[in-house]
RNA sequence: UGGGGCGUCGCCAAGCGGUAAGGCACCGGAUUUUGAUUCCGGCAUUCCCAGGUUCGAAUCCUGGCGCCCCAG
């Protein structure tokens, strides 16, 4: 009997392409879209799992040319408590939020994979590009061929339980090759543009969204300079996150950048490149798709999306944190994103930055 | 109003008679399924003001105005 697969269809040319391969590959297919968010406005995320309203449409007039059955599934209200609060709580604690990250744990391979499997499917398929890879009878995420459009960094938070019933096909392609075959397939989407920004907030301006949703002025205080120097001030420390330069308004004689955010004293801390350098972090909340080791062990580690992973040492700690430990100072390590463990291309874990 | 110093883009700052460097900030663009970073481009017909000397001055002279420091 044919393996039953759900397709997560965003609308966007990836999860489009990815539906007719796994038709082509003769699977019995069945295509969803979540419904994530009510938005007006331009700005259509693409690759994003969206959840505007024409991104249902988009999916649905793809479904209807290559004949599978679609289904729109409403987890607007799970999106907001899982996603969007905690976003927002990131920020005004200081942190900076990656809410692709949680997103892909908590509801494309959490609410969206069950109810694959209630729809008795076998399998989730997504448009990432990743590959998966066997390894000591566990299942680890491969980065995709094309490094450009590697998403490996999004998706270290799937458990092993998840990733048995993952299918990533677009791996071992590039951007150009899915475009040329959703032109070959004469989907209607094959020209739709890249999508960016974080899918709920469209137009970039997540500092509007915020404001929106929490209130403005809140958190404004000073900013100052490392040495203790007030250096002027700032509309909410929501607004900054380490590493930043653009946006501080200080003339200085050389940038400035942000090193440090203090929300208890609503302070923001600046200072010249070489305060960025750090050695270490701690993540927590750890996910792990090898045996971990019971000793410190040496990985190659990413404190950032699209970033070339750097040697470090790895030392598991209690209560599923590690503290990580870089051959070279790293700039810009950020609370509340996410530390992503590699061994050469392969996800071996990962946690969230303390 | 005794002595000394200084006033060039929002900030710092070159220039010292030949027709306004640079850095920071800011703005625009590129890159990017988070936020950043990075990269590219733009950004003083004008040098505190008013006269004067020069073919020609931000640069020299005179007079104002405004700061700063040291003395009283």
């Amino acid at each position: 009997m044919k393996k039953r697969v759900v397709v997560a269809m965003s609308g966007g040319v990836d999860s489009s392409v990815t539906a007719a391969l796994m038709l082509e590959q003769g699977y019995d297919v069945i295509g969803l879209t979540m419904k994530l968010w009510d938005q007006q406005g331009a700005g259509v995320s693409d690759q994003v799992m969206a959840c505007l309203p024409d991104a249902a449409a988009d999916a649905k007039a793809v479904a209807v040319t290559l004949n599978i059955e679609h289904h729109v599934v409403d987890f607007r209200a799970d999106f907001r408590e899982r996603v969007v609060n905690p976003f927002c709580q990131d920020y005004f604690s200081g942190r900076t939020p990656n809410p692709c990250a949680l997103c892909n744990k908590q509801v494309k391979f959490g609410l969206l994979l069950d109810k694959a499997l209630e729809l008795g499917a076998d399998y989730l398929a997504t448009g990432h590009y990743v590959s998966l890879a066997e390894r000591d009878h566990r299942t680890l995420i491969r980065k995709a061929d094309d490094l450009k459009k590697d998403q490996s960094y999004f998706l270290f938070g799937l458990t092993q339980e998840q990733l048995a019933h993952c299918l990533f096909p677009l791996g071992g392609y590039n951007k150009e090759e899915i475009r040329a075959k959703a032109r070959e397939y004469q989907l209607p989407v094959a020209s739709k543009s890249e999508s960016q920004d974080i899918c709920f907030v469209p137009d970039g301006e997540y500092v509007r969204f915020l404001e929106q949703e929490q209130g403005k002025g809140r958190l404004s205080g000073e900013i100052v300079h490392v040495s203790g120097r007030v250096l002027g001030s700032h509309q909410g420390v929501y607004r900054y996150t380490i590493g930043q330069r653009k946006g501080l308004g200080i003339g200085w004689h050389e940038p400035l950048y942000v090193v440090g955010i203090n929300v208890r004293d609503r302070k923001v801390i600046v200072g010249e490149k070489p305060y960025l350098g750090r050695q270490e972090l701690v993540a927590a909340d750890c996910t792990w798709n090898i045996a971990i080791p019971p000793a410190p062990f040496k990985a190659a580690c990413r404190i950032r999306y699209r970033h070339q992973e750097v040697p470090a040492l790895l030392e598991p700690l209690p209560n599923n944190r590690v503290r990580v430990v870089f051959d070279e100072l790293q700039n810009g390590i950020t609370p509340g994103q996410a530390a992503v463990f590699y061994e050469d291309d392969l996800v071996i874990g990962g946690g969230w930055i303390e």
